[in-house]
DNA sequence: TTTCTAGTTTATAATAATTCTAAAGTAAAA
DNA sequence: TTTTACTTTAGAATTATTATAAACTAGAAA
């Protein structure tokens, strides 16, 4: 990903490129496969890869920026941190309750025949598959 | 649901049937179509039926202990609370954002014809489908 | 029955994740 | 440059949940 993607994730989320911003951006998108996180597990690595410190709470709107604007997705897991997903594709999840790992499974590796339609006036935003693991 | 059967799911889930215990015992099994509910919405409804107070503490126990022994679902929804599930069958769910209610899909109404196989040494456990609803 | 014991309820404290706040700092417009 | 509006930060506040310990109670034993 070219710097100039990194800068146009920041300004299509209504950010200004902070060195903060800048950082959690190159670390988040600047990457081949798509991976999964918590706000904590974010702080640890950005942390331990720059040097800088992160407030948390830089974290927390940062990454809230990205999820408004598209560029992240959040995971409802059991448990009670928030993960996020960079994967912003339409797809599903293996979710491993033992090791609350997420693992990406690409849309077209599931195919549904068939579901029930959308309750009175509702309309279907989307459909997740979870696909929980065991030993 | 007849009385006996209130006491066998507090006997199965290693529970003396106590005031409180037969009281949210009856409150979530002793109905035809099965609900969903937080703890607070459960605590909530409890002391307007009853006029008993209950701890919320005694409501996590019992509820957990209703998880641990099958008579209850726990859910992954969007937000910070847990939700359960009476509807223990092999089931999915609708979720509408706005309103942030659940609504049960029969098994028989979801019919999935391909899924990848499971990772290294895993095994698939079960498959939970959401359909997120929109206006 | 009454007594005793192990299990229970309760209020409150502790914890964990997240959000809020207000002061000090910084990017970018003027 | 100077100014202004947006940011970062540390720490307080909030929210959901779990832990604790003292008072209470169901059910076994006498």
């Amino acid at each position: 990903m070219k710097k100039l993607d990194i800068f146009k994730k920041l300004r299509t989320s209504g950010l200004r490129p902070t060195k903060q911003r800048v950082e959690i951006a190159k670390f988040l998108f600047d990457r081949e496969k798509t991976f999964h996180f918590t706000v904590e597990s974010l702080e640890k690595h950005l942390t331990k890869k720059t040097n800088f410190k992160f407030a948390l709470a830089t974290i927390y709107n940062t990454v809230h920026a990205f999820k408004k604007a598209g560029h992240l997705n959040a995971v409802d897991v059991r448990g009670k941190k928030t993960y996020f997903d960079t994967n912003i594709t339409n797809h599903h999840h293996f979710y491993d309750d033992e090791t609350s790992e997420l693992i990406d499974i690409d849309a077209s590796e599931v195919v549904i025949q068939k579901i029930p339609r959308a309750p009175n006036g509702k309309k279907i935003k989307n459909i997740e598959v979870f696909i929980n693991l065991k030993n």
